[in-house]
DNA sequence: TTCACACATAGACAATCATCTATATCCAGT
DNA sequence: ACTGGATATAGATGATTGTCTATGTGTGAA
């Protein structure tokens, strides 16, 4: 039985670094093209394109073409699933420390 | 301007492991000793111990001595944190994108 | 089609991770 | 004090991670 632990796991490494934390709370505040994001480290830009499939790729962080710029946002719907599934947690730890 | 990123990413590399999430989801319906967890896996005792002790550091999990056993909890304060984080950040993501 | 710019990929490398075996520590009972 | 069982620590090891430099790819403008 799996319960889907895997996908939790790769979620969670996609905020596992601390830098990738600061990029998802940047993208809270609304979508971002990767040269805005690039201003706020003092990374080089393949570390940031690095950090940016993870992100994308754990499905988190959604990305779309415009011109030349590459504009990322948050998905919400993964987020909603995050914010569910420790909802949950918190609710049956509570009922079981009674 | 620090804003917890840190500890963020602490809590999530928590639980960015299958194993550790898996181990985190068994806690919410109680605690549990360190023998039954083990019964859950395929891993040495060594390893599971190394897990805890992950979990431990990061605030998630609670130990306490009963005579020879340790026993895990879950803190629910720290999974609150959570659930408030990604909630706010869904809520932000929600007002952006009208 | 050529150039400049934004971004991605490849390859290298030191650091960290998850796992094991072996051993140490701690506690309860005899 | 000794023994047995539960857990922790030490050390080793292969895999993964985060970072860099160098280079490739794709897009729009001249």
């Amino acid at each position: 039985m799996d319960k889907g632990y895997a996908e939790y796991a790769l979620l969670m490494k996609a905020l596992s670094d601390e830098t990738r934390v600061k990029i998802f709370d940047l993208l809270s505040e609304g979508e971002l093209c990767a040269c805005k994001i690039l201003e706020e480290f003092n990374i080089t830009q393949p570390t940031l394109s690095y950090h940016m499939k993870i992100l994308c790729e754990s499905g988190l962080v959604i990305s779309r073409r415009d011109g030349v710029w590459m504009k990322y946002s948050i998905a919400k719907s993964r987020v909603d699933l995050l914010v569910n599934w420790f909802r949950d947690i918190g609710v049956k730890v509570t009922e079981y420390s009674q």
